[in-house]
DNA sequence: CGGAGTTCGTAAGGTGTACTAACAAATGTG
DNA sequence: CACATTTGTTAGTACACCTTACGAACTCCG
């Protein structure tokens, strides 16, 4: 593959300093030796890396374990996970921006909305995003680390938005503008892909997932190889508007019969269920099939070991899910696929944690 | 993303090696000078690696070049590209094995074949592979860098071949037998996956595709954030199976009803032809229009810019490539993937010449 | 035609990173 | 209580890349 750089031996040394902090970020409490052996690392590198992230006041000093055996008993270390604060904002919603203060492990401290006017034009919308971070901070009552933003639409790796319809944005530096604001690191990312990572580092650790965003849309993040998927033109996940099927089916809002969008967005089933709630297993496992018809090829490609949905679970719970998995194996190759998985996360506000785990990426190089 | 391992001072020097001759690689002849400003590495640097790269006979000084302009006339190195030979192998016929002789341009110097019993059993085939290999080092007239294989089936990263059912091969450690049979570098992959490294390296450098083999069956090699896409279960790009459509379609050899192999494959294509010659056009836009509907999510997935058929021209060269190019187009979102190509491959044997891409990649670190 | 300027490649010495070797501190074991 | 074991630190070494400086070879210009 292509060699991407040069490597000097300051980046070599921040690597080596990521994978301390990752491994103390995924293992927990652990004294200096057991981390010399769990990276290869002599204990001498450890000693002097960790007292640099010790200076930097990302990592601690706990206390002595009491340990039975030999030898002098250890100092546990631990990353600090409430000595920072990172700033996590969802603008998926459709009439409000959710935002929240978290802590280290992605825990949610404090929590604030704004409401979006209906019809808000591009510099309300991003006036909105201003305050709420603006109130963000002031509600963090420690160092705040960095602000990640999941933002809906076409994401630029440099975080400029170039476009998202539903806030009529395109072009929009977003990341360079909120940096230029509020003096910090700033990650702005699309909604879905923050999504995936939340699930990558907080749920079942497979390097190969796919997590579909069900709601007003459908999107999806994708992960493979323990890499996010971007894509050439940044579009990566954008599987809403694919046709699902060869017989037609309902009108979507971009024109075209069919999209897997117009399938299973959650206002049309809510609409089919409310016209006819006898039905209501019946829509809800039609649903699933088209879900399972559309990914089935991803899968395939990608030998995805996972796929996880977020959305309501009262939809997504019963017969979809069990209709989309069916699906899914029965178009795809047996004794290879027959053990993938479709699941719910169980994770709440999804896209918040998984702006924060942006900025733990980027700051502490830990996902 | 998690940080693979601890990178030390000597790992970093290997891969500033790797990238002095990726760029030479890519570039051709040039400077210590040129190598310096294009890498970022300084120019005493960039002389002590080159030093290292002609003392191993990977690169050779030229001659001086004649510029106008003032300033000493600068030395033009480059890869000594006939100083080293690579042995490729392509196991993926279904009659016979293809072997070749390469140089480091992936240049076929001497072709080598042998060819299989029917119904070959598993010590037969991998006798085969022997010999095959043992009359190509005996045809190479220089240093032999190492041996690559393509494979058909399902290879694990440590050249295993999991399965290959055509070769009743199950669980075959070939990478290992054949390193202790020839006692140098090998290195066995998927067919389909050595030939997609081939259209990355040699053809036009997009850093997001998928290429997609079709012959007797069907099996895709993906390439995604410039990162060779594996898989969990090591079985990425296995989409042959997948069925595509919601319409049954004809018998596969698997017990389903419409998987894209059954749809595609070329012995049924032809036999439709030869059935009823006049509806020829109409026969490949069929199946063309089943390719489009399999790989619209994964393009739409992946966000691909490209999609690279190899296989019989004749066949998919007009109407098959034309109809599955307009079937993923309406399929798929307006305005983000209107411009996703499909083309046919202009490499001939790219099964081999991927082969030696592998070599090349893991020996000089240049792909 | 000769000096100034430019570019190339190399030499010498400095900085930063991780390593090995050795040791003090703190504990359990015979 | 001597000894082994484990932890964390100190001292010195190896390596990679850097900055600075210089000789070589060429052009340009007075």
């Amino acid at each position: 593959m292509r060699t991407t750089g040069k490597v000097l031996p300051e980046q070599a040394r921040s690597h080596n300093r990521s994978l301390v902090l990752q491994t103390l970020y995924h293992r927990g409490e652990m004294s200096r030796a057991d981390l010399s052996r769990e990276t290869g690392l002599t204990r001498v590198t450890i000693s002097d890396l960790v007292a640099e992230c010790i200076a930097d006041g990302i990592v601690r000093e706990i206390g002595v374990r009491e340990v039975a055996g030999p030898g002098k008993p250890p100092i546990v270390i631990d990353i600090d996970r409430d000595g920072h604060q990172i700033i996590g904002v969802d603008l998926s919603g459709t009439a409000a921006f959710q935002g929240a203060v978290l802590n280290l492990d992605g825990h949610m401290l404090h929590r604030r909305t704004v409401s979006l006017p209906v019809d808000a034009d591009p510099d309300e919308a991003y006036a909105a995003v201003v305050e709420l971070v603006r109130e963000l901070i002031a509600a963090a009552d420690r160092p705040v680390l960095g602000i990640g933003v999941g933002s809906p639409g076409i994401v630029r790796p440099d975080g400029t938005v170039l476009s998202a319809p539903n806030l009529s944005w395109s072009d929009l530096p977003l990341e360079q503008r909120l940096h230029d604001e509020f003096a910090m690191p700033v990650l702005v990312r699309n909604d879905a892909n923050a999504a995936v990572l939340a699930e990558y580092t907080f749920g079942a650790a497979r390097s190969d997932i796919m997590l579909v965003r069900i709601g007003r849309g459908v999107g999806a993040g994708l992960i493979a190889g323990g890499q996010a998927v971007i894509g050439g033109r940044f579009a990566a996940g954008e599987i809403g508007h694919v046709v699902t099927g060869t017989d037609d089916g309902p009108l979507c809002a971009c024109g075209n019969r069919g999209c897997l969008e117009a399938w299973v967005n959650a206002p049309h089933l809510l609409a089919l269920i409310e016209a006819d709630p006898a039905r209501r297993g019946e829509i809800l496992a039609q649903a699933g099939r088209r879900l399972g018809i559309a990914i089935a090829p991803i899968v395939a490609a990608l030998d995805l070991s996972q796929v996880v949905l977020a959305g309501a679970p009262e939809l997504l719970g019963g017969e979809f899910v069990e209709a989309a998995t069916k699906t899914l194996h029965t178009r795809t190759l047996d004794g290879v696929f027959e053990d993938v998985e479709i699941v719910l996360t169980a994770q709440r506000d999804i896209v918040l944690r998984g702006a924060a785990v942006m900025v733990l990426s980027a700051q502490l190089g830990v996902s």
